[in-house]
DNA sequence: CCCCCATGTGAGCCCGGTCTCAACCCTAGC
DNA sequence: GCTAGGGTTGAGACCGGGCTCACATGGGGG
């Protein structure tokens, strides 16, 4: 009734102190159940925390403690339901043991990603998780790494960083799957990630994401354990918004030798490539099979439903959070950390190839 | 190289001072650009903190300005794309500003909620946005309110609470869709949500979610309006996880006088009440018509694509971050809010009612 | 030539907790 | 009776940056 004063002021250990008629060491004492308290003091204390409802403030707290019990989570886009999934894993384990999040968004710009890094260590947070925009570029998580400060990676290594890293066996399940496309016959594999390059793919690029060269290599290796030549011109990056993969899409379905499988790195691009398929009147998978990485609820309601690479990643959302609470609680790792593994789940979008020329 | 020792100490505007030989105050000025600084000064110190790589640190500037430059977010679920959307629409906007996000999950648990409403609070947030999970208990947001904080309802809204609500207008959309619904013929009306209720629903229930509560109106509205009785056993609350969903859903296709259209109060139970239909082996719409809450791309790749009601779940996001940020200024609110409005979008999901028995 | 005031500077308090230290009380042991 | 030692207690130092205040310097106006 009395507080539309404009300067607000919280209610703070001296003030309940003076309320309980004690020292504020010993009301700070008493409220922080540490040192000798006689009953009667932290009765009386307690009594007037309760009256006045004092609360702590938690920055001052982690002032002097130096534990902010909050950690960061740096993330390309949490409007992918893969980031999502993943962060919903971290949360939940976060707030187990009491930790907040501080959640950011790079887009998967790299200089977002420096930016937030440095924004969240000036924060003071315990820990950081990180999936880094890029793999080649990582001195900010380096010297992260070095200061000692608690950091893991997830979904994506980050070269020559010793970092604690949470992500699947890409490099398997992508030669597995492959396996399974050329088994079906084939040949023209198309894949389309979201990943920025300056320059169109070729046989030399380097790719600057260690989830996608993983997943490339494990390509490379189908194709050469069957003696044939990857198809180099159908790996398309960049990627980013609906427009530029449906055009793609549709570059990839209609030239000369077109792909007869596409492979869709994430959630987000497999919508737009099905789109595209769709507005181009082909279906699947009598004019092109399909294939993308994510095992999500609708992957099961489309017509087909869609062979997918299935990811645990609610449950590497935990492992991360695990890491990283273990670090900073300066556990040591407990054993090996726990593979995960990804999952070729066979429905419907991948059929048998066309069999149009066979040279 | 020299920096293996456990107890790291962060550089301070102390140590910058002391390396370019002036007191702690100019240092601090030069750093913070503030009060009357010589050039000299100012030179050697910014040279200093450079070579030290000093970084101020958030929390000791928080502690005396008062300022976190962080907003916390409680929302339900960051798993579901609503809220994963509208969280999107929310950093995009608080980060343009240099604000962080804290993101809290409830679960829709209503304890979790005053909880982590108080720990963001403790932890001096400038501001809260909320979704709350319930809009009756709102004695935490209402003392929020009183205190002067500042607070976003986002979605939803809470019963005799002034703040700020972004929320689009629900009854209007529902009363159009269920007029469209019965103008194709259709009687029997289910409807499914989340929201959890410690009784089955019976025509006195008073629905604890502002969200559901207007829906439900507009659909009372429809039918009195046509002069029909709502089917008042066709609404299903509680559906939480996956199987109860699809326990509800062949309850509500196999009674006796079956549902001919389900609609899923969001996109979570919309997956699940499809692939229960899928499985029933019943087909849309000639066995049962669908229409569901949330525009999301894939709704337009299943067979036949699904109408929907599409909410701007980023704007509101955006237009939430806003408001708070406003408050957060001290502006006045900018004439009017913008009313956000849904809009039914016809696909192909919702067919004519199949004419059995017409009483 | 002196005063006024703008500019520059450093000492030190403040935010709200945590925690150390020295002093105090009281009782048990000699 | 005196002291050692445990339980209690309050004063005050810190954490690190913001900011006020008192004080010095020096140039311009009267």
């Amino acid at each position: 009734m009395s507080s539309n004063n404009s300067r607000r002021r919280d209610v703070t250990v001296a003030d309940v102190a003076k309320a309980a008629n004690v020292s504020k060491a010993q009301a700070a004492r008493a409220l922080g159940n540490y040192g000798a308290v006689s009953d009667d003091v932290r009765e009386r204390v307690l009594a007037a925390a309760e009256e006045l409802s004092y609360r702590p403030n938690e920055l001052a707290r982690s002032m002097n403690t130096g534990k902010s019990h909050t950690i960061g989570v740096v993330v390309g886009d949490i409007e992918n339901p893969h980031f999502g999934l993943a962060t919903r894993g971290i949360t939940d384990t976060a707030k187990k043991s009491g930790y907040n999040v501080i959640l950011v968004n790079t887009d998967e710009e790299q200089a977002a990603e420096v930016d937030a890094v440095q924004i969240l260590l000036d924060k003071r947070v315990d820990g950081l998780i990180v999936a880094p925009a890029s793999s080649t570029e990582t001195e900010h998580l380096q010297s992260v790494y070095e200061s000692g400060r608690p950091l893991v990676l997830l979904d994506r290594a980050a070269n020559g960083l010793a970092a604690e890293t949470v992500a699947v066996n890409t490099a398997g399940i992508s030669y597995e799957s492959t396996v399974h496309l050329l088994d079906s016959g084939h040949r023209r594999i198309a894949f389309i990630s979201t990943l920025k390059s300056d320059s169109p793919f070729k046989a030399e690029t380097q790719v600057d994401s260690s989830q996608i060269s993983e997943r490339l290599d494990g390509m490379f290796r189908a194709f050469s354990d069957k003696g044939l030549a990857f198809p180099h011109d159908l790996v398309r990056l960049n990627a980013g918004d609906a427009d530029s993969i449906q055009k793609i899409t549709r570059e990839l379905l209609r030239m000369p030798d077109p792909a007869t499988v596409v492979v869709a790195s994430d959630g987000l691009i497999a919508l737009s490539v099905l789109g595209a398929i769709q507005d181009l009147g082909l279906s699947i998978p009598e004019d092109v099979s399909f294939l993308m990485y994510d095992d999500f609820a609708w992957t099961r309601l489309t017509t087909p439903p869609l062979t997918v690479i299935a990811q645990p990643v609610y449950e590497m959302g935990v492992a991360a959070a695990n890491a990283l609470l273990r670090q900073i609680q300066g556990r040591k790792a407990s054993g090996t950390a726990p593979a995960f593994e990804a999952r070729l789940i066979h429905r419907g979008s991948v059929g048998p190839a066309k069999v149009l020329s066979n040279s």
